[in-house]
DNA sequence: CAGGGTATTGGGAGCGCTCCCAAATGGGGT
DNA sequence: ACCCCATTTGGGAGCGCTCCCAATACCCTG
């Protein structure tokens, strides 16, 4: 009873389908495909016999004679381990997969460990095995994206690399909501905040850091380089930068830290050092990520709409690959954050 | 100069590889897919062939031809947001990405949200797109694995469904982990333990409860209906459940929590309830999530081999895909879990 | 030295689809 | 009634590879 779905041949192909509908090969290929060229009647006939066969076209062979793969790539760099926490790569692959639910489109996951899987990734590309790629946490100096370019090959990035990104690129606008959240410390009665940074070789902490400089002087307190701890995104990184910051200014009331990663780290500077959250030290984190939520007291962050970054940047994408017009610009989005207020301010 | 890599013919194919190396087609295709039935000097020949075109088999034709795609599946039911959750989603997919690295083997990521993506999924499965399945976090009475089973599609999952699993599965051992978490707690001194579970439907959290009975009756205690509440896995259940038994057993000193989400809901009745962590109650979670590292006080907690996990199931569907030898038992592997100590017991 | 393997090799026959050209069909216009 | 053009249709020619059969070359036996 269980395998007798086997048909003499397999599974049905165009041939069978067009067979039954009492059309050729290429008319049963034009209505699959949507052509305009097609008669209602014949239309008709041709879905009638997919339905009954439930005939499936067969990717491969598509794919062989038209000469693209109806699949993109996501690639990830395996060693940067800040986008595999959360809230990033499940987010990101939700939006993205939300985006291409109703295409064809199949999702690749790549993800780039050493640099053999690099090299091996490279031959991936060149040998056109995706109709597209989306690359995310790129460095400022990875060669990937001029080889994508160089292969003609589109691509969308998530985070700008820097100013003047010729990529198409989503963002969220990492300087709006840092001044924000500082904005926000400042309206709360502080008037010494500082700032824990991340990379700043990375764009977007760049970014935050201009925010908070933004927010500063428009509110009319005087910068103070003190005030600014560079960090590296990690928890041990914060810890450093906090206790640096407490040395240099043991008077300051207030922290934006630029990944709540950092914040826990910081906070945890600030208990041994028996400043109360808030009411000693007020803190704010960006990303909004679990770790906010169940810190003590639960963190107040920047939330940026990552799902809404995945599924802009698969849009983006299948536009590029459904042919972007010479003279378009690349486009480029930037989307809002939101300031998540909770007890730490 | 962008693109002027365009060859006359585009990428290379075997046919030229051939000719290049001064043999016939069928021998080059021997020598790259690896037989043995080819002599050393052509082996080198059709080598060098490869190297000096930079030859990249068309993994379409070779779909085509080969009736197989060298791709899998990870199937993701999207609603399962607690999957997605820290540190599942992101641990598995490495686990599996390692696996498949030195292999020709493809990861398509599927998300499956609402019904009419399941029809798709199920259509997808059935034109035989892929060659293998990877099945996260179904439950009991999904359909999947059975129409799986039926196409003769290989498949993999995770979590055993029930005791009797007939498909090969890769689970952590539950059992032993809650029984583990609570030996521990009893071996503190903490003699009125109580349990909050998951979602009993689900085979583990079941096999939790199991564990924490055999712990609770090999210490010698006496068993008590009044400290088990049973919950959700979400964080408002493991309140919810918590106050259930602050009110039935006021007198309680432990508590081990069947996940970390809960256990975050669970501590925050406590505090209000005035109970100190440890002194007056002891907590154990399981997961070992972020969010027990940064809970307050951090929080005792199994932690789940999942990138193991991920690693393992990969390995298990490759070589069902290779062949499962009818004679073979369905293999089903369960790995250790791990007792993280914290401040919480 | 003949006979019967065995180890290699070449290349035909598809796999199922898209692309595209040429053929067939159906109206209008004059 | 005739011709021209737009619309619709059929099916040949591949896409690049694997499978497999037949051909060739080589090596032992007796």
């Amino acid at each position: 009873m269980a395998a007798a779905r086997v048909r003499s041949g397999g599974r049905p192909t165009l041939e069978e389908v067009a067979a039954r509908a009492g059309v050729g090969r290429g008319t049963a290929s034009r209505v699959i495909n949507g052509s305009p060229r097609v008669s209602d009647a014949t239309r008709q006939a041709v879905e009638a016999a997919v339905a009954e066969l439930g005939y499936v076209p067969n990717r491969a062979a598509r794919a062989l004679a038209g000469n693209r793969t109806d699949a993109i790539a996501l690639v990830v760099p395996e060693p940067e381990t800040r986008f595999f926490a959360e809230p990033y790569f499940s987010a990101i692959v939700r939006g993205v997969g939300a985006a291409l639910a109703d295409t064809e489109m199949q999702l690749l996951l790549t993800l780039v460990g050493n640099d053999r899987e690099r090299r091996r990734l490279a031959q991936y590309l060149t040998a056109h095995r995706v109709d597209g790629v989306l690359l995310v946490a790129v460095h400022a100096d990875d060669p990937l994206p001029e080889l994508l370019e160089q292969l003609g090959m589109p691509c969308v990035i998530s985070g700008a690399r820097h100013a003047a990104e010729p990529l198409p690129s989503v963002d969220s606008d990492n300087f709006e909501g840092a001044r924000a959240a500082v904005e926000h410390l400042v309206s709360r009665g502080r008037h010494r905040v500082a700032t824990i940074t991340g990379r700043l070789e990375v764009y977007g902490a760049q970014r935050r850091l201009d925010g908070y400089r933004a927010a500063i002087s428009a509110a009319g307190l005087a910068p103070d380089e003190r005030l600014i701890a560079p960090a590296d995104f990690t928890e041990e990184g914060g810890a450093a930068a906090m206790r640096d910051l407490l040395a240099r200014r043991p008077d300051l009331d207030a922290v934006f830290v630029a990944s709540d990663v950092m914040a826990a780290g910081a906070r945890q500077v600030l208990r041994e050092a028996d400043r109360r959250i808030p009411e000693d030290v007020a803190l704010v984190g960006f990303d909004d990520s679990v770790v906010a939520r169940h810190m003590h007291p639960p963190l107040t962050s920047v939330r940026q709409p990552i799902e809404e970054m995945g599924r802009r940047m698969a849009q983006l994408l299948l536009d590029e690959i459904a042919g972007r017009t010479p003279g378009d610009e690349r486009p480029s989005v930037v989307l809002p954050t939101e300031l998540v207020v909770r007890d730490s301010s």
